[in-house]
DNA sequence: TTTACATATTCCTATATGAGAATATAATGT
DNA sequence: ACATTATATTCTCATATAGGAATATGTAAA
């Protein structure tokens, strides 16, 4: 048995490194299957698939317009991630505490919201 | 080919939900292979055999001492994770922030250090 | 040096699944 | 109706790997 897998949860889906590509890509944006295949270079049945998967993970949503289906990310599928890794944070050295501030005021310098 | 992974990264090591529970069960306290068995109720080899993958991605260290080998959890190791997922805050429903912020509080309530 | 205990490793098998190629579906335009 | 474009699905194949059983390794105690 390979990864128990009832089949994907958000921790399986996210362990593939083309999903985590997939989903970067659309972080803000709304893209079409022939917009990922652009970008990502990769053949169109394998985005497809991979999207599937995110897809069937509640990851990502779907919107049908004429032939293109257009893409975007259920960011909020992405916190039970987060909620589970922050069990750990009390525990991180300090030294890198430091660098996780720097990166958020990084982050909320580029928030436009 | 199943999950591309070269080997375990950290994103593969905790997609198995078996290894999430000992990890979780590392937090703070260092335990034991069989104190892990005591607990989860696995079998050793299992428990042995999950270990060691999350050995492999460097997610825990071991110490000898005897023939006990003692395992502690490199909370660090998470940090990758948190960072992924970080990327995707911004676009997080206000109403979940808000739990959130409560989340965390009730955290640093918890911390003792 | 045997015996008992703690842990790791090996071997086997079943299965999920990523990749690739080919094909199907569906929508639009002519 | 037919061609074209956009996307999804199906099929085959190779391979990683979780689980289980058995065994090996290593360490302490008698």
């Amino acid at each position: 048995m390979p990864r128990t897998a009832n089949t994907y949860d958000t921790f399986t889906a996210i362990a593939e490194p083309k999903r985590r590509e997939l989903i970067e890509k659309l972080i803000g944006d709304e893209l079409s299957v022939s917009n990922l295949v652009a970008i990502t270079s990769w053949t169109q049945p394998m985005v497809s698939k991979h999207l599937s998967v995110l897809k069937a993970a509640g990851l990502v949503s779907e919107r049908k317009e004429g032939r293109q289906r257009y893409y975007r990310v259920n960011a909020d599928e992405l916190r039970p991630i987060q909620i589970w890794v922050r069990q750990f944070e009390k525990h991180w050295n300090k030294q890198f505490n430091q660098l996780d501030e720097y990166l958020s005021e990084l982050q909320n310098k580029g928030d436009t919201e």
